[in-house]
DNA sequence: GCATGATCATGC
DNA sequence: GCATGATCATGC
């Protein structure tokens, strides 16, 4: 029935070396899965358990490159050169960060003296690059263990030319003037002469991004950031928001929430309890301490077989006395529902079966629902406090598209009103049958019934 | 089966 | 202790 309306789109299993974008489809396919996963799945091939190493399997096994020998770029038709590597989990909030510099070429000590900027070997290598990142997993025995976060290409940005130019001019100046052992780490900003390999003398030094360059200008560009949600909602950021949404749901369609989180080594108190909500988050990238602000996201729980969702959609409680002070153009409920949604939709598989994430969908409430239903029945419920009359609020028969409901620890749990006393907590609810118009879930004869409930509402076509 | 009222679970 | 998102229970 319900079509996974995200479902990764089918990602290519091979990729033509001569083009960077089917190289990236096909090195995309990695996301969400560790580099063993994805060797044995796609491949049929089955490292040795235990160390092993990610860059060099990845580029051979996964990518079928033979081992490159520096100067040239691994995908050498296409330009474009493959680097992995890590990211870990820092402080409370245990956000992504790299986990260490990455490596570039090897600094040829000779070479470098009679080189330029603009035709250096090391521009000629990493200008662009097809980025890796694995989450670093400290009880992983291997990094083929570690699961794949963030793939993609990158090309230096041009803001960013100055700097490495300097940096890079700054090295090669001490390597011709002082050689090796005047170099260390910390003389340049972006790019580094980094030790590389066996200490002790035999040691050579490699450029290097620093990991703060990493954090700046590498990982936001190539589709990771954190926090993804942005503060304002044009039709454009909301699109562009929908499709990344969308990539970053896809690899986790059909699991259930415990895979996910197993898959995302999400570390939550309560392990297989973990919430609907943090695996959300986790999926998102957003630190499950913090509060997902300026989107709703609301978890639907689908039966099997069934058109539209059990329950409807709850908001905060209002208290009687603040709502009657409020306009509708600053009200409390129109804010809320000015932001988009993101509904995350979990659905039986079969009757009593596992319940596995089928859609992820943003959406944001149609103005004509807005400001015609929703304004309606809010209007409506003032009224009625106001009057004495908040004992009576819009129920569901009132409207498919929001009603008033309880929401409260139990019935004697209560805040004032101005002319009935003490009344239960209640708050505005989205109809369920509403919301299933809005995943598009309800068939036409449904949609049909609900119109007519609810006026416009729902059959207004999905956002896509 | 569904609308309506009631309450739970979690986290701060 | 309360706010919030989610879910349960029951009677029509």
């Amino acid at each position: 029935m319900l079509q996974a309306s995200l479902s990764a789109e089918a990602l290519p299993d091979r990729y033509d070396p001569r083009d960077p974008a089917s190289i990236e489809r096909f090195a995309k396919r990695l996301i969400g899965r560790t580099l063993r996963e994805a060797l044995k799945e796609d491949k049929g091939l089955l490292p040795r358990p235990g160390k092993g190493s990610f860059g060099r399997d990845l580029e051979t096994l996964y990518f079928g490159l033979a081992a490159n020998n520096e100067s040239r770029p691994d995908f050498e038709l296409a330009g474009l050169e493959l680097k992995s590597s890590s990211l870990t989990h820092v402080g409370a909030n245990r956000r992504l960060v790299p986990k260490e510099r990455v490596f570039l070429s090897m600094i040829d000590y000779q070479g470098i003296a009679n080189e330029d900027w603009e035709d250096s070997a090391f521009l000629k290598k990493n200008r662009h690059i097809l980025f890796v990142f694995y989450v670093h997993d400290r009880d992983a025995d291997s990094p083929l263990d570690c699961v794949i976060k963030c793939v993609g290409r990158w090309s230096i940005p041009e803001e960013c030319m100055p700097e490495l130019e300097a940096d890079w001019r700054h090295i090669r100046r001490l390597l011709n003037a002082a050689g090796d052992g005047a170099l260390h780490g910390g003389l340049t900003n972006s790019l580094e002469a980094a030790k590389k390999g066996a200490k002790g003398a035999t040691a050579r030094r490699a450029f290097a991004f620093k990991t703060a360059f990493v954090k700046k200008y590498v990982l936001p560009r190539i589709g990771w950031s954190q926090p993804i949600l942005p503060e304002r909602y044009d039709d454009a950021t909301l699109d562009a928001l929908a499709s990344r949404i969308a990539a970053a749901f896809a690899p986790y369609i059909g699991m259930t929430a415990e895979e996910v989180a197993t898959r995302l080594r999400l570390e939550t108190s309560g392990a297989a309890k973990s919430h609907h909500a943090d695996v959300t988050k986790a999926i998102l990238g957003i630190d499950s301490d913090n509060a997902v602000e300026d989107v709703n996201v609301r978890t639907i729980r689908l039966e099997y077989g069934k058109a539209k969702p059990r329950e409807s959609i709850s908001f905060p409680a209002f208290r009687y006395m603040d709502l009657v002070e409020q306009d509708w153009e600053t009200s409390d409920l129109r804010a809320i529902l000015l932001k988009p949604f993101l509904f995350v939709v979990y659905e039986e598989e079969a009757p009593h079966g596992r319940r596995i994430l089928s859609t992820a969908r943003l959406w944001r409430m149609p103005n004509g629902d807005l400001e015609g239903e929703v304004r309606r029945i809010w209007d409506m419920t003032v009224t009625c406090v106001r009057n004495g009359h908040a004992d009576a609020l819009p129920r569901m028969s009132d409207s498919a598209v929001c009603h008033v409901r309880p929401h409260a620890r139990d019935s004697r749990d209560t805040f004032p009103t101005p002319r009935n006393g003490p009344l239960v907590k209640k708050c505005f609810w989205l109809g369920n049958a509403y919301v299933a118009g809005v995943l598009g879930i309800l068939d036409r004869s449904a949609s049909v019934q609900a119109g007519r409930l609810s006026g416009t509402a729902a059959s207004t076509p999905p956002r896509r």
